[in-house]
DNA sequence: GTCTATAAGTCGATAGAC
DNA sequence: GTCTATCGACTTATAGAC
């Protein structure tokens, strides 16, 4: 991996090693032992710790908010706008697997403003995550069901996916695309 | 909520507390404030916060464990198998959240004998669920699928149910088993 | 069984030499 | 930009009084 900046390095593998043991768990100490540096040569880089979280965290965030903000206003039947979802929370399983792993993990970790900023594109993801499910339910193209629990089911395995594909890593995306989209839509049983 | 032992107050307390923030960031001293004593008279009752971590987590994965076990050699459809499956990932949801809380996101700071002894049950859980899986797919009451993927999609919302559950405590535990039943089984498609 | 005091080490972060 | 040295707070855990 090439880095444009030491800086950007310092955040790549802050994210492999808080994905490892989590954000508390990994000292300042142990980021600088991964870069072969001293800790205190981190500082002329970055401000805190905390700031290396915020970085890895709200980037992502900030990638899904992105495309779900493109994907609603579409022309498009409920179940296309899913799978476009779907193929997005893949696409960053594939290239931000640590990343997303911390999102996921450690956003409680986040302090004040980040922390908010979080919570407010997490909301705002959501609430729009529902309201496609809404209007495949009210156009008949998706079963009459519990909203929320609909919604759990889908993003609980997208989310965590990254779980799956840090073991599987040589399966290919439109494979992986295919297959999931199946399970969560159509369900396992014959 | 009472308690027939001190040292099953200190657990239950730390599972809620490791739930909330993590085993890493939770010290003995924020246990101790929780229980309205000083840090050094936890050590009365357990011999250390590792201690702790491991009874947690330790107990809920023999619940899981016990419960395949009972399961796999019975005389029933892949189908009826995984339903039961489900019922019981619903009942340690509903009854041991935090501790279940804790064996997803912390198992990874056990040490030792308790990390052997986790993993050893949790690659056992998977691979006898992976058996009723080719069951149902031999005997033709499953979509012939890849099998990993279909095993981590039934497991990833079965094992973060309850971060959904946390936030709608008051569902019925019958709505919401028969609703899991229909969105992972029968998906969420009319 | 709970307390105070404390050991021995680690934490994030800073100052200042080079 | 990296280093050594260090600060002050915090960490798990123990010793011993009550």
């Amino acid at each position: 991996m090439k880095f444009t900046t030491r800086k950007k390095e310092i955040i790549f593998t802050a994210a492999k090693l808080f994905r490892k043991k989590g954000y508390s768990a990994v000292s300042m100490r142990d980021l600088a032992q991964a870069l072969d540096m001293k800790a205190a040569s981190l500082y002329n880089h970055i401000n805190s710790k905390q700031e290396i979280l915020s970085i890895i965290i709200l980037e992502v965030a900030e990638n899904f908010t992105q495309h779900i903000d493109s994907v609603l206003p579409q022309e498009a039947s409920s179940i296309e706008k899913l799978e476009s979802v779907i193929e997005n929370h893949i696409k960053i399983t594939v290239e931000k697997t640590d990343a997303l792993a911390c999102l996921n993990n450690d956003w409680m970790h986040l302090e004040q403003l980040a922390l908010e900023n979080y919570l407010q594109m997490r909301n705002t993801y959501e609430a729009k995550m529902r309201s496609i499910i809404e209007q495949g339910i009210k156009e008949k193209e998706l079963k009459t069901a519990n909203i929320e629990l609909v919604l759990f089911s889908l993003l609980s395995t997208l989310r965590t996916l990254y779980l799956w594909y840090a073991k599987n890593r040589t399966v290919s995306i439109k494979l992986l695309t295919n297959e999931m989209k199946q399970n969560l839509l159509l369900g396992i049983i014959l």
